[in-house]
DNA sequence: TATTAATATAACATCATATTATATTTTCCT
DNA sequence: AGGAAAATATAATATGATGTTATATTAATA
């Protein structure tokens, strides 16, 4: 017995001749010669070392042997297709996987579009989006956890490599606020109003307070929340007004609320955070610069 | 991008950097030189169109890319270890399936530790026993759901090729009945006894009946019974005596039940039977041939 | 049995896959 | 940073796999 081993082009062969009848379809099938194929079968028969084809009445048809070892070649036929095809989708940045941790505000608010329009281009890729702490992010960003981070203005880390931006903020209010005839609204404006903001402890208040400190105005907490968002929904409800994210503020101007810019001019500070030791994939590259895109008019001119 | 075919021996150098860490690893695990793996996955990186491994000091790192086939790529090469190690089984005629089609008396009696001592040798052989009537054995031989049949002596048919056996036949009775002084038992000494025997209609009959009539014997039927094991099964319970196949009998030695030769000679017909149109595989074959043998001892010398 | 269709064989071209020899790059260690 | 050592890439080349065309052989059927 001739040990050879298995090829695929055979077991192409193979399959060919079983599903055609005879080696002379088979080789039309395949796009090469009779012969060709002939010699492939006597090869494969060799080397497997049983009679793979009785001839009745000119039909080739398959010994119980190979019978029984065409479900297993049939697969690895398929397998190596598929391969191939996603493997195409791949390159055509069409398939894939990207794994997204973000804070828990892009999570709801203006990721899912980004995400929605690219994954409804690319039919073979899937995303995992985790909302967390930005701490927990950087844990997973170094621990080439996730592929791809958005983080508030982080401090760095050698293993993680980030792009910052700043994003523009706004005053929101009411629609029907006094504030919808100011073209910019400023802290002695609001010195009267309540209002919402972030965490004390965050430095996106610690920026607001300061310019109302610098101004001289007063500043009139109402409400303490940790999302943009959650701010603009009770801006909504008239519990108050905010600064916020212009991000956050257009998706409410459907919702009875609106905004003007706020002067001075204080930045929401985020980063976009990848491993650095791991080269990203192709879709991941793609999906980063679409979302960078994407945040591109809302950002501070520098 | 060239756009060549995915070829085995790629994904394989693939499969063993990623998993060995380097190419020179991969190289020896393959037992193949390091060039030989360069090249395999610079070619493979071009027909795929992606990078395949990042660099983390002096490991190969699979890209995301990569990782996202790998799972596919496993089971390909996994599949093809598994169809050449099941065709080797193939022809040491360990691995394949044969479809038995048998008389209920077979599916009981002796074939099971036929089957039993065969496929405990070939761990990758398996059956399917199928009992039934004569006729329906012939259906599935001449359609060909069958590889093989045991049947009754039966009339010929141009699909099918039959071996015609002749199995002895023996007269059962309890272990203490007085028969047991005999050599061999004649009609004439069962003339006083209660006799169990197989349906009116069957060619057995007929014969048994015949020798009675011939020796002008008196034959007391007592009980009409389908197989030969019932008959053994009654005669053990002392109901009455029988003559029957030595195959069945035998069975019965160890459970209360003596036999002797019955004269004149009656022959249990039956036939080995198989589709003529397709060429039996290998194990088929190899277990006919083992069921003929074991039913030597059995046969009527001719 | 003669004719025709299907398959096998032979001689040869080309590409895939290996080799050895050597150049280049990376890693890692003063 | 610079240089030795290790890993990888490239080049030149041999061999086997896979294809070709031409032709012989075998099987089917009228």
């Amino acid at each position: 017995m001739e040990r050879g081993k298995l090829r695929l082009r055979q077991l192409e062969a193979l399959m060919a001749v079983s599903d055609h009848g005879s080696i002379t379809n088979a080789a039309t099938e395949l796009g090469i010669s009779q012969p060709a194929v002939s010699r492939l079968l006597s090869d494969l028969g060799d080397s497997l070392g049983f009679s793979l084809f009785d001839r009745k009445k000119g039909q080739m048809i398959p010994s119980q042997e190979v019978r029984f070892l065409q479900p297993d070649i049939r697969r690895v036929l398929e397998l190596m297709r598929q391969i191939s095809d996603v493997s195409q989708e791949i390159t055509k940045r069409r398939a894939g996987h990207i794994r997204i941790a973000c804070l828990p505000g892009f999570a709801t608010n203006h990721l899912p579009e980004i995400v929605a329009s690219f994954l409804k281009e690319r039919p073979g890729v899937s995303m995992t989006i985790e909302p967390d702490r930005p701490e927990r992010i950087l844990e997973w960003m170094i621990g080439e956890q996730y592929d791809f981070g958005i983080t508030d203005g982080f401090a760095g880390h050698p293993a993680v490599e980030s792009t910052y931006l700043e994003i523009r903020t706004v005053c929101v209010f009411p629609a029907s606020h006094p504030f919808n005839t100011l073209d910019v609204i400023t802290p002695a404006d609001m010195a009267t109003e309540n209002i919402i903001h972030t965490r004390r402890d965050s430095e996106f208040f610690s920026q607001l307070s300061k310019a109302f400190q610098t101004e001289k105005a007063t500043f009139n907490s109402l409400l303490e929340i940790r999302q943009f968002t959650a701010a603009c929904e009770l801006v909504c409800q008239g519990t108050g007004v905010a600064v916020v994210s212009e991000l956050d503020a257009v998706k409410y101007t459907n919702k009875g609320l609106d905004f003007r810019p706020f002067a001075p001019t204080l930045p929401h500070r985020i980063s976009l955070v990848r491993p650095i030791t791991q080269q990203p994939s192709m879709v991941t590259l793609e999906f980063m610069e679409l979302f960078a895109d994407s945040l591109q008019p809302f950002l501070i001119e520098t």
